[in-house]
This record gives structure tokens, C-alpha cells and sequence, in this order.
DNA sequence: CTGCCACTGAAACGAGTGTTTCAGTAACTC
DNA sequence: GAGTTACTGAAACACTCGTTTCAGTGGCAG
């Protein structure tokens, strides 16, 4: 009865942390609980006892890693409380072409294509919980009245497919320059 | 000395073909041999002697794939010859946004990220690949002098920036309408 | 001291993996 | 007919996988 996902202790946040950390750095598609285990110090017997199955130790790390996402959404709303949609956009893109994100990004295109490829899987609706999400938070820097308009939603999914463009392009090629002057382009016009 | 990959031979580009449409339904993560070559009426003997390895009938897959976006590629730029930027832009959207090529892209994306994830596996090079194809052939609708400038490179870069957004929001999400009012809210400014 | 509880180690289980070995079969060349 | 070439089937090999079984720890509550 007992072996499965409960209320998180104080061990399983700490081995959750790192695992997390591995993964950042090596990937989900090869995961595998022995090579993991010894990477962070435990054991298998001892992570499908924290974290019920291989499954439930994604998910748990899929959770994780939507937290930092969350984290930066918060920063980032304070940040430009106030401001217009340009200036979120600025900061959101300075924010994901900063260096030590590069890694956290890649997983995150990880995800991303896992859901989609596999829609019923240990990552399901990850893909379409992150364009909800920031599609709200881009919603938030709009002027009430604009934001529920059509056109509004259509200069929001426009302002999120410039930073997740500029994004693939900036982990395939790593060109910051031209990816950033393709966003400041797509900024200076009203 | 034999049962390498040397010029393809009738029954391996048949096979190829075969295979290459069981990926495209089922994706490159989990593919394994025995299950493919059942579904494709093979065996996985048969497999690693016309490909070599496992290893060499994914790339094989990859690049029949990257043929299908030179197939394209190709089409797209004879249709809008002698047109502007905008023009190939619609028209590559329209593409992209047709229902049968849904699992196409979805595939896509899959490689895409597999190859920032491994960059010495098998699919390594092919996201900076299509990121550069796609480049050039943006490039080839934009006026020769403006073309090698800067500011041509930002243009186009956010041009290719905003088709893949807008394909990542639309494969999450299927909201057709919304993503192409983005797309079409690009192109209505110069 | 007793019982409970969260946690852990060692080893095994059964299934699935890519790959290899051995033994062919059909077709075409000389 | 002999020899070469391209292809194929069945079975085994050596592994890794997620998961389970069994047998414990150490600590804290009654």
C-alpha cells in the first residue's frame, strides 16, 4: 500500500533536486535509473521507493522544471509590472539568451517535443501548458480593453512565436547577435 | 568487409520507405527493430544488413526526412519566384499549418531537439542544418543589395523565427486561427 | 523494551535491446 | 555447372532495462 508518491520529505526533495540537476545536464531521453542512481548517490531500489516508478520520477522532474519556469514568470511579471508587452518581451528574451539557461532551455525543447510525440506519456500536456502559461503572462502586459480582442490575442501569440523562434534558432546555431537583432527588429515597430 | 551502407539498393530503398513512414507515425524515441521490422514485413536481420547498424538506419531515416523538406524547399521556391519575402512566407505557412503534415513536423521537431540534446548521435548537425537551409532560401527572396546587409539577416531571421513559433504554438495547441492571425499580423507591417 | 516507520542494500526476475553466428535461398555471370 | 552476389530466417549472445523480493537499518513514540 505504501511505495508511492505521497507528501514529498525531506529526502525525496533532496534527491528530486539531484536528479534534476543530472537531467538538466543530461537529458531525458536516455534516462536510465542506474546510471542516475550512482550519478547523485542513491540507489535505484531507493528512487522507485520515493518516487513509485520510473514514471512517477519524470513527472516529478517535469513538475520541477516547470517550477524554475514559474519562477522566472514571477520575477519577470514584477520585474515589468506596469510595463508593455515590448518591454516583457525584452526582458523574457535577455533572460533566455543568457548563457548558464542554455541547458535548462535545451531540456525544455526536450519536453516540449515529448509531448507531442508522445501524447499519453509521463510528459502529456507539457507542450500546451507552457504556450497557456505564457501566453497569460504576455496577456497581463496588455491593455485591458486590447487584450480581449482578437487582435490582441493574435499580437501575443506573434510576440511568443518571436521569442520561441529566436530561441531555436539561438540553441541550434548559438548566434546571439543575429537572433537578438531579429528580436529588436520585430520590437521597434508599433 | 560486407553488410555495410554503400549505394543504396532497390530492396533497401524500398525498405527505407517503409520505415520511414512508421517513423513518422511513431516517432524516432522509442523505435526499436523488431517492432519496426514486424510492422514493415522485415526482420531486424534484414535491417542491419542493408543499414550496417542501428545507428546507420536512423540516420538514413533522418536524412529521407531532410528530403522531404528539400522537396518542399524546392517546390516553394520555383512557386514564388521573383517574389518577395512576405510571399514565400504565407506560402511556407500554408504549408506548414495543412493537417497531413502534422506527423511530418512533429518528427521534425523531434530530430530538431535530439540533435541539441546528443550532438554527436546520429542526428547530429541537423538542427544547425535546417536552421541554415531555411535561412537560404529566405535570403533568396530578399533584394540582393538589402540581402547581404545586417538588417537582411535580422529580417529574415525573425521571419524564420516567427514561422517556427508559430508551428511549435500550433502542434501544441492545433489553433489554426490563432496562430496564422499571428503569422498574417507579421506580415502586415514592412 | 517494543513496535512502528521511513529508508536502504543486494540480488534476482523477466522482458526487451542491438548485434552476431550460422546456415541457407534465389538470381545472375562466366 | 561453378562461382559470385544480394538477400533472408532462426537462434543465440551479451547486455541493459524497470521492477520486485527479501532482508535489513536507524530513529522516534508509546
Amino acid at each position: 500500500m505504501s511505495e508511492s508518491a505521497r507528501a514529498p520529505s525531506a529526502r525525496q526533495e533532496e534527491l528530486l533536486e539531484r536528479a534534476y540537476r543530472y537531467v538538466v545536464e543530461h537529458g531525458l531521453g536516455d534516462l536510465s535509473l542506474r546510471p542516475l542512481a550512482a550519478a547523485i548517490g542513491s540507489s535505484p531500489r531507493v528512487l522507485l521507493f520515493l518516487f513509485g516508478s520510473k514514471d512517477g520520477l519524470v513527472r516529478a522532474l517535469l513538475s520541477r522544471a516547470r517550477a524554475d519556469e514559474f519562477a522566472f514568470l514571477d520575477r519577470s511579471l514584477h520585474e515589468s509590472a506596469g510595463g508593455d508587452l515590448a518591454s516583457v518581451v525584452r526582458a523574457t528574451w535577455e533572460w533566455l539568451v543568457a548563457e548558464p539557461h542554455r541547458p535548462l532551455l535545451t531540456l525544455w525543447l526536450e519536453a516540449y517535443a515529448r509531448s507531442l510525440t508522445q501524447p499519453d506519456g509521463s510528459s502529456a500536456g507539457f507542450a500546451r501548458q507552457t504556450v497557456d502559461d505564457w501566453l497569460a503572462l504576455l496577456a497581463r502586459a496588455q491593455p485591458p480593453a486590447w487584450r480581449d480582442s482578437d487582435e490582441g490575442a493574435a499580437e501575443r501569440t506573434l510576440a511568443l512565436s518571436v521569442l520561441r523562434g529566436a530561441l531555436l534558432d539561438l540553441l541550434a546555431t548559438g548566434d546571439v547577435e543575429r537572433t537578438t537583432a531579429a528580436v529588436e527588429r520585430h520590437l521597434r515597430r508599433p
